[in-house]
DNA sequence: ATGCCGTGTTAGAGTTGTCTAACAAAAGAA
DNA sequence: TTCTTTTGTTAGACAACTCTAACACGGCAT
């Protein structure tokens, strides 16, 4: 039985170790993700060692064992899982419902989550696009690219964020877009790479490159 | 914001407090309860007396401040509807519920018990007949009398238990009994206060005093 | 190769909560 | 009242974290 904490680390080092750069996966990044000191990150990393999810040998990368690797799937399972019910049933928007499937998602039950998957569909993606792992670890591969990379004229939908700040999350709502959104990108333009886009509601707006670089879509056809 | 711990004394300390003996709130009683030693009772009294929650001085027993039980309070209103949840939405049975609701009443969110509540659709009592708090604290009171003193030929219909346990909860379930389920009293053993009942499904039983001492029920006329 | 700087590690202390063991107070019996 | 038993309290230690401060390693530039 692990401790929030302990499950905490896990989460955040298996999504340092997943994500593009699997080697910015030290010490201070751990630590600085999740809030805390080097130090204690670092004595975090023997434990999680002891108990053989983590491999760590001193001034090395951490790699996560096929059993920390399962485990950190489970706890991803159970979030995303969490953050659906939140948004679906209990009227969350979709930047509230991290917060509080953080806290959700380290209640112990099988049974518990087993059931929340089958009252709700058993779902394949999360609020946020992300695909759920089922009971066994494995998820559905996003059909993806970035909305930085379509050209004018083609019509799309959002699939996905790359980012879930908060400060992102308001934006996207502010623009009136949200998971499953369709929109056309109308124009590109090469001095910044800021995109001007034709939106759901009959308006246009233009958005910058990044954030262009942090919506995941799907071409139309 | 209370710890994971402090909200688990807290609770404890309520049910002890309202309970019928509520003289029995004493250092041992409540470690009993808690599965801890007396010295950790002992400790935790002051720090909920530094937070103001308990009053407490040392030999006497501890009362909770209006703040420690306003706080209790919305302890039991978050363990009730998430039981209740458990129960009605995702299959759990009744004798499962108390565990896992345990941990989820821990969870921080006032959005979150809100809408909860909003989407069991406002429920009154759990699925153990105990009633629920309102955000205020207030709750309705139940209407029972014991089943151990009901008169011969009467029918009634079970609103309530004493006993939360396990071994108690299923016992009935193995009677085929259930909140809300109706039976008639059939005769009245004076030997040993035993009762024969006729049981939903058509059977009869015979029950034991002391199963007797702890089913609230409701006479139907 | 040498030195520097960022990354990583250790030692030692604080907090929350647990325990055991010893002691003090209150309550009940004689 | 006095003795005994139960109940409650304290001191000191340990575990799971956290931190600060000091130190070790390793990569990079000169």
């Amino acid at each position: 039985m692990l401790s929030k904490n302990e499950e905490d680390y896990l989460k955040v080092l298996f999504h340092l170790l997943t994500g593009e750069g699997g080697d910015r996966a030290g010490t201070n990044q751990l630590a600085q993700q999740l809030e805390v000191k080097p130090a204690s990150a670092n004595s975090m990393l023997k434990r999680l060692s002891e108990k053989k999810l983590v491999e760590y040998q001193k001034y090395s990368k951490p790699i996560l064992t096929p059993l920390g690797r399962a485990t950190a799937l489970q706890l991803i399972r159970r979030h995303r899982l969490w953050e659906t019910f939140l948004f679906q049933k209990l009227n969350f928007a979709w930047d509230e419902v991290h917060e509080v499937a953080e806290q959700l998602e380290h209640v112990q039950s099988e049974k518990l989550i087993e059931q929340l998957d089958r009252f709700l569909g058993y779902p394949k993606f999360d609020p946020h696009g992300d695909p759920i792992p089922d009971a066994q670890g494995n998820m559905a591969v996003r059909e993806y690219e970035l909305l930085a990379n379509i050209a004018p004229g083609q019509r799309v939908r959002i699939t996905g964020m790359k980012d879930s700040s908060t400060a992102f999350l308001q934006y996207l709502n502010d623009l009136g877009l949200a998971l499953h959104s369709e929109l056309l990108v109308l124009e590109h333009i090469p001095f910044d790479n800021s995109l001007r886009l034709a939106l759901p509601d009959g308006l246009t707006a233009q958005v910058s490159e990044k954030f262009a670089l942090h919506v995941f879509v799907l071409r139309l056809d």
